[in-house]
DNA sequence: ACCTTTAACGCAACTATGTTGCATAAATTT
DNA sequence: AAATTTATGCAACATAGTTGCGTTAAAGGT
């Protein structure tokens, strides 16, 4: 993916393309796995200010471009929302308990939750945990 | 659950019988739903020693009195293991995005799970999502 | 190309969450 | 009752995340 085509999703997101958010959409998209505040503060070179980073984030999250992913440390990651999103169907995550990382799993397929008397149900999330292919 | 009980499930557990440690555990029994750091530590009389608190989960988890179960905000929530815990079975939680709360609901059955090639699932967890009995 | 509008950045200060080390106190074991 | 072990309280620290505000830079219109 070069940077025209960074750009681009950025401005389809309605997001302005400053150096430093261009990089944290590259970043996100070189990553295969789910990145954390401090993931993305070691590997980020146009801003090491935090709030930049944080409202970075934020924006990403509000435009739909990335979304939250579970994690065993008690830190939040964030992912890039893939683009073949399917809806209707929940959505799968893995957390590898050697590495530590979390992967999304949009292939999965799993069985509609039936409903539980007395809960209204919106949104199911299935996270999986073991050890991914580079820890096997 | 009278006194005699709640010392008698820390004794079982390996916990002492101190004064904080038989209110936390009476504090988890009494709630439906998740506590966080900062619920438990509104809830305590005990002490107001965060250190004490902190202390006191991590202990309850090591011995397997209680589990993490996940929440949307950022923080650590903690509830009983259920005793009638099963084997083999993924862990069902139900998040309301209305009062924020997390349910354990061990009455569901899921589906097993097949497995992804190329990883190696040991554990998992469903999280659904959307309005408790309170909040519909 | 210039001006205006609006969003992004950088800095300081602050809050919440969670941890470590150590001395003291209390609960079990003998 | 003494010895042992675990729990508590305190201080200090570390990390995560937020708010306000003045400045800078991007996008859109003329």
């Amino acid at each position: 993916m070069d940077n025209q085509n960074i750009q681009d999703i950025l401005k389809a997101h309605g997001i302005r393309k400053t150096l430093f958010r261009t990089e944290l959409l590259d970043i996100f998209i070189k990553s295969r796995y789910g990145l954390s505040f401090s993931d993305i503060k070691s590997k980020v070179t146009q801003t090491q200010d935090k709030v930049t980073i944080y409202r970075g984030l934020d924006v990403f999250l509000e435009k739909g471009l990335i979304h939250k992913v579970p994690s065993n440390d008690r830190v939040a990651k964030y992912a890039l929302h893939s683009l073949e999103e399917v809806h209707n169907r929940a959505h799968v995550h893995f957390i590898c308990t050697e590495c530590d990382n979390t992967f999304c799993l949009n292939e999965i397929e799993i069985p509609e939750i039936k409903d539980m008397p007395g809960y209204k149900i919106q949104k199911s999330k299935l996270t999986l945990e073991g050890n991914c292919p580079d820890c096997i």
